[in-house]
RNA sequence: GCUGGUGUGGCGGAACUGGCAGACGCCCGGGACUUAAAAUCCCGUUCUGGCAACAGAGUACCGGUUCGAUUCCGGUCACCAGCACCA
C-alpha cells in the first residue's frame, strides 16, 4: 500500500505553522545553534532543485540539533533587490516592488511544501524599507569612517545592462549575469574601502572553520604579496619613477622599465613635451583604452608597446640609463601601475624583450636566459650582480632590501591583489545610496532621522544608456536643500549593489522587528555568530567576502560582537540535468521541485536529493533513482501500518546491535554531510526490520521513525503520531546509543596468504592472537593450501585479518 | 600558465588511520503472489572462464614502498572548478 503524502505533507505543514513548532526564542540558559543558507533571491522562475540542496541539508542538521536539545535558530528571508525583477518589470510594465512581493509570495509557498524547519516569524526582505534602513545606516557609518568614498575611475561597465560592476562581477572580462563583454568607462563611483580590510580578511581565515577550498579561494583572491618598492629617478625631468617588485634581488638584471598606458606620468610627460614620439605613444594609448578586459587577455600572449623617447630612469643598482616603454601588459590597478623590467627572471618580460630586442642580463645562475626566463627562486645562485653575488635569492632579497632602505632609494612593501568595492548601480531597484552633494559642503549624509530613505515611485525606471540611475530623471526628489549650509543640492542617484542587503541580514534575523537599531545588542550576543553556514561556491569571492568586510567594521565601530560572522562554512556542489549539463531553460533540462512534489512527494524529493551523491559534488539528476527513496517511505510506511504486532515483528531477530550501529552511523554522517550514507543505512535498518523483525517494545520502530525525521519529517510526523508516541517525532529527543551494544561477540576475520584473500573465518571478539592463529591453520580450506609449504611469517591484524607468507 | 579538486561495475555512488573493493540505490535477470499485468515481497547481479565448486583479472595509466595499496610516494593522461600579463 503507497501512503497519501499529499494530505500528509500538507497536514503537518499546516500543524507546525499554526503551532510555531520551530520559532526561535531566545533563552540565555539553553545552548544555541545558529544555522544558516543563503536567503534565496526571489526570481521569477520559482524555486529551483540547486536551492533544494543546501536547503535541505541545512534543515536536517536544525532538525537534528533540535532534537538534541539545542535552542536552533534556523531563519530564512529573501534577497529581493536585482536586476531580474527590474528587467522582467519593465519588459511586462508593472512596478519591481509588485513583481517581488508575487514572487515572494510563490517562494514562500514553495519553500513551505519542502517542509523546511524555518522560523519564518523571522523572515526579513531586502527591499523593506524597514530592513534598507539599515543597509543605509551602515553605509553612512562607513562614510563618517572614510570607507566609503567617491572617485572619477576606470570601472567595468557591462553595455547590455547599462551599469557599473564590481571586480568581482566581471571575471574574465564578462558580465557576471549576461555574459557581455565588459568594457572599461571613466566614471565617477561610489566605493567601499574593502583594501583597507585586506590583511585581517586573510589573517583572521585562520580563526574560522571554512572548507579548505574555500580559503584558498578567499586567499588568492586577497592575493597577498610581500615584496619591495624601488624607485627610479628620470633624469630627463626630474621625476621619480616607483614600481613594485617581488624579485627585488634581481635589481641589476634590470634592462628597461615599463608603465601602464593609463599612469599619470605619461599624461604629464606628454602634456609638457618630455615623449619625443608623442604621436605614437597617444595612439598606443587610446588604442588601449578602446579594448576590453575581454579583448586584452585575448592578446595576452603578444607583447606590443611603445618605447618613450626622450624619458630614461637610472637604476639605482648601478647607475646604468634604461629605456622606458608603456604597455598594456602592466596592469594600471595593480602595485604603482609601472615595473622594473628583468626579462632574463621574468616570462613577461623576457617576451616583451625579444619583441622589442632589448639586452636580457643573467643575475641568477642556472638556467639559460637566451632560451627562456629563469623563474626558479630556489636553486639559483647571484651572478652580475656586484655585491649580491654569490648568494642565494632569498637572501640576495633580503640584503638588497636593507639597502635600498638605507639609501632611500626603496623598502619593504606589501601589495594585494583585492580592489576596493565599486559600490554603485546606475538602475532602480536598489537601496538608495543617502546621500546628498552640495556645491559647497561636498557630500552630505542623510541624519539618522531620515533614514530609510525610501526608493520614491518613479514613471520610467528604464536604464538610460548615458551611464545615468533613472532616479536622475525624478527632478522633484533629486533636487534638495543641502542639509549643512542650505543651499540647492542634489541627491545621489545611483542605488546600491545588490550585495549591500545580503552583507548583513545573518544579524537582523536575531531581531528582525527592531526598529531603534538593526538588532540589539542582546540578540546579537545570545545568536552571533553563526554557527554553521553553507552556500554556494559562487559567492566565495562575492557575498562571502563582502559580508566578512561589513561585520568586521560592524566588529570595529562595537555594533558586532565577534570579529568573524561565521564560525563554519561548508559548500555544497552542483545538481546538473539528467543529461550531465548544468540546468537551464534552453537545454529543457530544467527539474521543478514542485513538480516533483506533486507526483511523488516532498519527504521523497528530500531524501533523494541527499541521497543523490557526496554533498560536496556536483551530481546529475537521475528521475529514476527517485523511485528508491520513493520505495523506502512506502517500506517504513507498510512496516508500521499493516505489520504493526503482526507476526513479522514476533520474530524480532533483529540484533540490538544493528539498532545501535544505526544511531550512531546516522548521527555522524549528519554531522559530517554525509548524508547519502545515513540514508543508506537507514535503508539497511528497514531492509533487516522486513526480514528480521522489528521489536516494538525495545522502541525498534521509535528509533526509526526518529532517525528519519530530520530526512522525512512529514511522514515521520504521520507514522508517530499513528503509532500514538507522545509529542512530535520533530521534537522528539535524538535516540542514544549504547557504546556496549556496537561490537560482536563473534567477528569475521579475513585470512589471505602471500596478501590474497583465500577465506573467512569467524573468531571470538575477545580471542588472542594465538588462539586465532590456530583456528586459522586448522581452517579446512587453509590446511589443503598450505600442505606442503614452509610457514614463514604470520602477520595479525586484530579484529582484521590474518595474512600467511609461506616459501615454497 | 597558476591554484584547488576529481578519475572505482551498465548507471548514481560506498570503503575508518594502509587491512575482506563495489555498502546503499537505480537498471537488468529469476522466483513468489495474480486469470493476467502493475504494484509488492524474496533471490541474484564487477568482468573473464566454468553446470558448479573454483580459478584468474580488476579502483584512469606507468612505476615504487609494503606481508598487504582505491588509500602512501614519483611520473603520465583525462576531466571539472576558480584565477589569469598581479611584476
Amino acid at each position: 500500500m503507497k501512503y497519501n503524502f499529499t494530505e500528509i505533507e500538507k497536514k503537518w505543514q499546516s500543524y507546525w505553522d499554526e503551532h510555531k513548532t520551530f520559532a526561535a526564542t531566545q533563552e540565555d540558559s539553553k545552548e544555541k545553534f545558529y544555522a544558516l543558507i543563503e536567503f534565496p533571491y526571489p526570481s521569477g522562475d520559482g524555486l529551483h532543485v540547486g536551492h533544494a540542496r543546501p536547503y535541505t541539508a541545512m534543515d536536517i542538521v536544525a532538525r537534528k540539533r533540535r532534537k538534541l536539545g539545542q535552542n536552533v535558530l534556523f531563519p530564512i528571508g529573501f534577497d529581493s533587490f536585482g536586476l531580474p525583477t527590474e528587467n522582467f518589470a519593465i519588459k511586462n510594465k508593472v512596478h519591481p516592488a509588485d513583481v517581488t512581493k508575487r514572487n515572494i509570495t510563490r517562494f514562500t509557498e514553495q519553500l513551505k511544501a519542502l517542509g523546511y524547519s524555518f522560523d519564518w516569524d523571522r523572515a526579513v526582505e531586502t527591499t523593506d524599507p524597514a530592513y534598507y534602513k539599515w543597509t543605509q545606516w551602515i553605509f553612512i557609518k562607513m562614510f563618517e569612517k572614510g570607507l566609503a568614498y567617491k572617485q572619477k575611475m576606470p570601472v567595468n561597465w557591462c553595455p547590455s545592462c547599462n551599469c557599473v560592476l564590481a571586480n568581482e562581477e566581471a571575471q574574465g572580462g564578462v558580465c557576471e549575469r549576461c555574459g557581455s563583454p565588459v568594457v572599461r568607462r571613466e566614471k565617477s563611483q561610489w566605493m567601499l574601502k574593502i583594501t583597507e580590510y585586506a590583511e585581517r580578511l586573510l589573517d583572521d581565515l585562520d580563526t574560522v572553520d571554512f572548507i579548505e577550498r574555500v580559503k584558498v579561494q578567499q586567499k588568492n583572491w586577497i592575493g597577498k604579496s610581500t615584496g619591495a618598492s624601488v624607485t627610479f629617478a628620470v633624469p630627463e625631468t626630474g621625476d621619480k619613477l616607483t614600481v613594485f617588485t617581488t624579485r627585488p634581488d634581481t635589481l641589476f638584471g634590470v634592462t628597461y622599465m615599463v608603465v601602464s598606458p593609463e599612469h599619470a606620468l605619461v599624461e604629464q610627460w606628454l602634456t609638457s613635451g618630455a615623449i619625443k614620439n608623442a604621436q605614437e605613444v597617444t595612439a598606443y594609448r587610446d588604442a588601449a583604452a578602446r579594448k576590453s578586459d575581454f579583448e586584452r587577455t585575448e592578446t595576452a600572449k603578444d607583447k606590443t608597446g611603445a618605447s618613450l623617447d626622450g624619458i630614461t630612469a637610472e637604476n639605482p643598482a648601478n647607475g646604468e640609463k634604461i629605456p622606458v616603454f608603456i604597455s598594456d601588459y602592466v596592469l594600471a590597478t595593480y602595485g604603482t601601475g609601472a615595473i622594473m623590467a628583468v626579462p632574463g627572471h621574468d616570462t613577461r618580460d623576457w617576451e616583451f624583450a625579444k619583441v622589442f630586442g632589448l639586452p636580457i642580463i643573467e643575475v641568477v645562475a642556472g638556467g639559460d636566459v637566451e632560451k627562456e626566463a629563469f623563474t626558479d627562486c630556489e636553486t639559483g645562485q647571484m651572478v652580475n650582480s656586484g655585491f649580491l653575488n654569490g648568494l642565494a635569492v632569498s637572501q640576495a632579497k633580503e640584503k638588497i632590501t636593507a639597502w635600498l632602505e638605507d639609501g632611500g632609494l626603496g623598502h619593504k612593501t606589501v601589495n594585494f591583489k583585492l580592489r576596493d568595492w565599486v559600490f554603485a548601480r546606475q538602475r532602480y531597484w536598489g537601496e538608495p545610496i543617502p546621500m546628498v552633494y552640495c556645491e559647497h559642503c561636498g557630500y552630505v549624509p542623510l541624519p539618522e532621522s531620515e533614514l530609510p530613505l525610501v526608493l520614491p515611485q518613479v514613471e520610467n525606471y528604464e536604464p538610460t544608456t548615458t551611464g545615468e540611475s533613472p532616479l536622475s530623471k525624478m527632478t522633484d526628489w533629486v533636487n534638495v536643500k543641502c542639509l549643512k549650509c542650505g543651499h540647492a543640492a542634489k541627491r545621489e542617484t545611483d542605488t546600491m549593489p545588490q550585495w549591500a542587503g545580503s552583507s548583513w541580514y545573518f544579524l537582523r534575523y536575531a531581531d528582525p522587528k527592531n526598529s531603534e537599531a538593526l538588532a540589539s545588542k542582546e540578540a546579537l550576543d545570545y545568536w552571533t555568530p553563526v554557527d554553521w553556514y553553507n552556500g554556494g561556491m559562487e559567492h566565495t569571492t562575492l557575498h562571502l567576502l563582502y559580508s566578512r568586510f561589513w561585520h568586521k567594521f560592524l566588529y570595529d565601530i562595537g555594533v558586532a560582537p565577534t570579529a568573524e560572522p561565521y564560525k563554519k562554512r561548508t559548500s555544497h556542489g552542483m545538481i546538473l540535468g539528467a543529461d550531465g549539463q548544468k540546468m537551464s531553460k534552453s537545454r529543457g533540462n530544467v527539474v521543478n521541485p514542485g513538480e516533483v512534489i506533486a507526483e511523488t512527494g516532498a519527504d521523497t524529493l528530500r531524501l533523494y536529493i541527499m541521497f543523490i551523491g557526496d554533498f560536496e559534488k556536483t551530481a546529475p539528476w537521475s528521475p529514476d533513482a527517485v523511485k528508491g527513496c520513493r520505495r523506502l517511505l512506502d517500506r517504513i510506511w507498510n512496516l508500521t501500518e499493516t505489520r504493526r504486532g503482526g507476526d513479522d515483528f514476533a520474530l524480532s531477530k533483529t540484533h540490538e546491535k544493528s539498532v545501535n550501529r544505526t544511531i550512531k552511523k546516522v548521527g555522524e554522517d549528519i554531522e559530517a554531510m554525509k548524508f547519502n550514507t545515513a540514508i543508506a543505512a537507514l535503508m539497511s535498518l528497514v531492509n533487516e526490520f522486513y526480514g528480521q523483525g522489528a521489536d516494538p517494545s525495545r522502541g525498534d520502530i521509535r528509533t526509526l521513525l526518529s532517525l528519519l525525521s530530520p530526512f522525512a519529517p512529514h511522514i515521520a510526523e504521520e507514522l508517530w503520531q499513528i503509532q500514538g508516541f507522545s509529542g512530535l517525532a520533530s521534537t522528539a529527543p535524538w535516540p542514544e546509543y549504547d557504546e556496549t551494544m556496537l561490537s560482536d561477540n563473534d567477528i569475521p576475520i579475513a585470512v589471505q596468504i602471500g596478501g590474497k584473500l583465500k577465506t573467512t573465518i569467524t573468531v571470538a571478539a575477545d580471542a588472542d592472537e594465538q588462539a586465532v592463529i590456530a583456528a586459522v591453520l586448522s581452517d579446512e580450506k587453509i590446511t589443503r593450501l598450505a600442505e606442503g609449504k614452509e610457514l614463514v611469517r604470520t602477520i595479525y591484524v586484530p579484529g582484521r585479518l590474518v595474512n600467511l607468507i609461506f616459501k615454497g
